[in-house]
DNA sequence: GCGACAAATCTTGCATACAAGACGAGTAAG
DNA sequence: CTTACTCGTCTTGTATGCAAGATTTGTCGC
């Protein structure tokens, strides 16, 4: 759940680490998944990686290019909005479909939404990011169903990607406005309205994307030096070199 | 789509054929799939066969016993009814954000339809399987996205494998005629109310099955001697030797 | 200075080899 | 006749080795 290291972790923990990873933000999209780098890290043989490195294929969590390597996923704007597209359908659709809230339930999102709260008081983004993610995979939970679990897991590892890529400044406090109106909705036991906020909610928070950004080669290098993120004027003067 | 045989699959073919003969019943639940055989009869290395177990493991297509084999996952009945509900769950929330249904969308589901009661007049009970299956995933593919399309295929897969184990007797008629209330009310652009259907067709599908029913270890042996099916009396006898 | 070319290095793709464990047949003892 | 045990065979688990290709670096010619 939070910080696993690589030794701590079971056989074939190599999926969780990375998925783990990307849902806490700690793995930006097209990041190289090196066989040799991981398997020293894990102390296992390229083999056990390789196969990691399938399920996480299949799973739609990296890509791998011919003779190049692994790469973590770098969603396109349109595999973004199809993300999206699948994550309203699936959690209206959960939401619909139930029909009362647990105390424990009750327990369970109220507790979350306190630390949304508090992370945002304590200014921690990598933790809010996670913590935004896991409120959609609470109600999945809530829900008692472990596929829709599994899938929504999986599409929130990509949202998140997505956001990393795309999102142009993150609006947390809406966003946290937002999961308080779901719950407060189910709260009353009136889920069509959840349904609908959850749609709503993902409809905000993909607007808040700049779709038309084109991915930066160069980040996690600008990043390393500590340059400035990416600009219209920054990205059209990078072929030459700056004159004094 | 159709007989897809080893040979002219591509490299990463064996997934898909194995997923595609599942889809069309032509491999039963707890089928044990042999590394070996599998990489004799695609004419390639263990390695490339394991790799392709990892991504259908992934996918919940197939199981690993620790060095005993891969088989064919048997869904438990609690399982069944977890994939029954994810089922719900998408496809409602699918046919509620659709709002039209264009004419090519039009044609390709009459199409469909026409198929089943053909496949039905000619009694090709395994044809029928197959399209039972296909046309949740052609209203999947008609909203055009490709996630979902991937989920509910996968989702497809368990559901035949569950109708392989628990189904009493399968009502072809009655599953063809939800199919065509449901398309009836889209063409009218009554969502909702295809989303209603869709979920009583799937309800109507799982009272259909016997979930009391255990998992008949001898199934196959059973079918290979051309013997009846397992009932209760005959599977309470099964443990003593027939005396003349 | 600049562009093209070539070799070196690093990457994955794939096959094979060996080890560890499970299963079943056969055997011996009771 | 039954039961327990052991050995042989077959399965997967894992590592390693080699080959093919891509990238990068260094060099040469202009």
């Amino acid at each position: 759940m939070q910080d696993l290291s690589p030794q701590q972790t079971a056989q074939n923990g190599i999926d969780e680490a990375i998925v783990s990873s990307i849902l806490s933000a700690r793995i930006r999209p097209g990041t190289r998944l090196s066989e040799n780098q991981l398997a020293t890290l894990f102390d296992v043989s390229r083999t056990r990686v390789r196969e990691a490195m399938m399920r996480l294929e299949a799973r739609g969590i990296v890509n791998v290019s011919p003779r190049r390597g692994w790469f973590v996923v770098e969603p396109s704007a349109d595999e973004a909005m199809t993300v999206y597209d699948a994550r309203r359908v699936i959690e209206a659709g959960l939401l619909r479909t139930m029909d009362r809230l647990t105390e424990t339930g009750r327990t369970i999102l109220n507790a979350h939404l306190a630390e949304e709260k508090a992370a945002i008081a304590a200014g921690d983004r990598q933790r809010l990011t996670c913590l935004m993610g896991d409120f959609h995979i609470r109600i999945a939970e809530l829900a008692g169903n472990a596929i829709l679990v599994d899938i929504l897991r999986d599409l929130t590892a990509r949202t998140i990607l997505i956001s990393m890529l795309y999102q142009s400044d993150f609006h947390a406090m809406q966003s946290h406005l937002g999961h308080c109106h779901i719950v407060a909705a189910m709260e009353l036991g009136d889920f069509p309205k959840a349904a609908a906020l959850a749609v709503e909610h993902l409809d905000e928070v993909e607007t808040g994307l700049d779709l038309t950004r084109r991915p930066d080669p160069l980040a996690d290098l600008r990043r390393s030096l500590s340059l400035p993120p990416q600009t219209a004027a920054s990205s059209s003067q990078a072929s030459r070199k700056a004159k004094p």
